[in-house]
RNA sequence: GCCAGGGUAGCUCAGUGGUAGAGCACUACAUUCAUAACGUAGCGGCCGAGAGUUCGAUCCUCUCCCCUGGUACCA
């Protein structure tokens, strides 16, 4: 059996997660039903990115020690998958001892290859935050937010770096000709001109003091603790036995996919690729990129006060609702905007007028001429439509379910003409044959999407007697 | 600034060198087998602005305006 091994990014527990890591979450999951269904031994992983200074500020912020705040932070991601259905089969920590352990053997392999160097680093850095900061995060007097009047220092510090120039080319190669393939394309050619520009060489660790002793260490050099994206990236490996488990790492590795945002495209296509590269290891395949969310046209903000907490949104409305909306209403390759008004409209329109209805009147027509199906006769069981598959396997979600769409109005159209409330006999029992048949189907393609609704109508219409039942989704009004 | 992608119906978007398209929303008609659903019909657009090429431009060329993304040691 092929292995499929998927990732979606490490979100950073700094705070509760919004909706947009449940678009993230839910993105992989479809690719991992998919795929699973597709006979492949699937393993999704995913994890929680918990070293890095912003982690102890956040910590310190709500009086608690790090580990306790991740703790908690880390709990509410595992409980947002939940809610939605998806289901991680690896959750991996980056505070957990093998991960630890896996980091400093890729810091290891890449040193031993040549390409981690000593150099001094210069930044302002904030005396008061104890941070350093890039020029476009600071005012326009050039002070950070939190301390308005105090002057940056310009401070040099002694780092490791990681010799990136070196994997110009061949990154260039790598992307050019799709080895590692980036959908959709246009990120593609962004990342290229990226290269195209020049690459440099990046630091990899900051001081003990600077990191306040939170993270991994640097091997040999306890004064030094590895910089966020290094080990933050092997999270995808460390969770797979990379330097404790040679044969589950063997069997999986590498990944096939990894489903990303747009915000952190440069840190996987160029970074983690070429640090791989470096360490002798083998290269993921692909690399799906989506954009974000906005809510109701607006960056969601914690001052503006309109993030949404996909939690709410899943017990008013169900999980299969919120997993329909972010699939088919936001575009898979660009950003998109989530609105409750929106919502509602897309779910009375799709959900309990489309498919809702088409259910409940196939099954009020089978339940009332006792019909069900015939066993022997069954068809369309566990088959994707060919467009979905060919949509599904170039992270076309929304695409996939409009051609889905149109097989639901295909039902009804036939419904509309043939009339089988007037028919008997044969006729009528070919016409639902058909039907239910058809609807079968349709539930198997939105298997990966509607988990739950995929089942609530196999398990419906599979029955004998086929029975009315209640509202799949009943209409918001 | 530079690079890339956009500006088409109220909303989200498709599209072609020759009377502008879809879905949703809205209106009317019709109506249960069905969740006031399905269906039918309709309303609704100087196709960002200007100039050029052409018999003819929403589509090709140029200029301008506006939006989005990328522009590295930020996760």
């Amino acid at each position: 059996m092929n292995k499929f091994y998927l990732t979606s990014a490490i979100p950073y527990v700094n705070a509760a997660p919004h909706i947009g890591h449940a678009q993230e979450f839910v993105y992989a999951d479809v690719i991992r039903r998919f795929q699973t269904i597709q006979n492949k031994d699937v393993l999704y992983l995913c994890g929680a990115d918990e070293n890095g200074l912003k982690i102890i500020r956040a910590a310190e912020e709500k009086g608690l020690d790090p580990k306790e705040f991740t703790d908690q932070n880390g709990e509410k991601f595992l409980q947002l998958a939940e809610k939605l259905q998806v289901k991680f089969d690896v959750w991996q920590r980056g505070t957990s001892p093998r991960h630890h352990q896996s980091s400093q053997l890729l810091w290891q392999k890449c040193a031993h290859n040549g390409d981690i160097y000593k150099k001094n680093y210069t930044g302002l850095y904030c005396v008061g935050c104890e941070a350093f900061y890039t020029g476009d995060e600071l005012d326009e007097k050039g002070e950070c937010f939190e301390h308005p009047g105090r002057k940056l220092e310009e401070v040099t510090e002694e780092n490791y770096f990681f010799r990136l120039s070196k994997y110009q080319e061949f990154l260039t190669d790598l992307i050019t000709s799709d080895k590692l393939k980036i959908t959709p394309d246009f990120r593609k050619n962004e990342t290229l001109s990226f290269i195209r520009q020049g690459l440099t060489d990046f630091s990899i660790s900051r001081s003990r003091t600077r990191a306040k002793s939170w993270g991994v260490e640097v091997p040999d050099d306890p004064n030094q603790i590895i910089y966020v994206w290094f080990d933050a990236l092997n999270i995808y490996q460390s969770g797979i036995g990379f330097g404790w488990d040679e044969k589950k790492y063997e069997k999986y590795w590498p990944a096939d996919l990894h489903v990303i945002g747009k915000g952190i495209n440069r840190f996987h296509s160029i970074y983690w690729t070429a640090i791989l590269k470096s360490a002798g290891l083998k290269l993921p395949k692909g690399i799906y990129i989506h954009g974000y969310l906005t809510v109701d046209g607006q960056k969601m903000s914690k001052t503006v006060g309109n993030v949404i907490d996909p939690a709410v949104v899943i017990d008013k409305y169900g999980s299969d609702s919120i997993r329909y909306y972010l699939l088919k209403e936001i575009p898979s390759y660009a950003d998109g905007d989530y609105s409750e008004r929106r919502f509602r409209e897309v779910y009375n329109a799709d959900l309990a007028n489309g498919l809702g209805n088409l259910v409940a009147r196939v099954a009020k027509l089978c339940e009332k001429s006792n019909f069900s199906l015939d066993v022997n006769k069954k068809s369309g069981i566990g088959v994707f439509y060919p467009e979905v598959i060919s949509l599904i396997s170039n992270y076309k979600f929304n695409e996939a379910l409009l051609e889905v769409w149109k097989k639901i109005s295909a039902i009804d159209g036939d419904i509309n003409r043939q009339t089988p409330w007037k028919l008997k006999g044969q006729a009528l029992s070919d016409s639902l044959n058909s039907y239910v048949n058809g609807i079968i189907r349709i539930a198997c393609n939105f298997a990966p999407f509607m988990p739950g609704t995929a089942e609530t109508i196999l398990a419906q219409f599979t029955a004998k007697p086929i029975v009315a039942g209640k509202s799949l989704f009943p209409r918001i009004s």
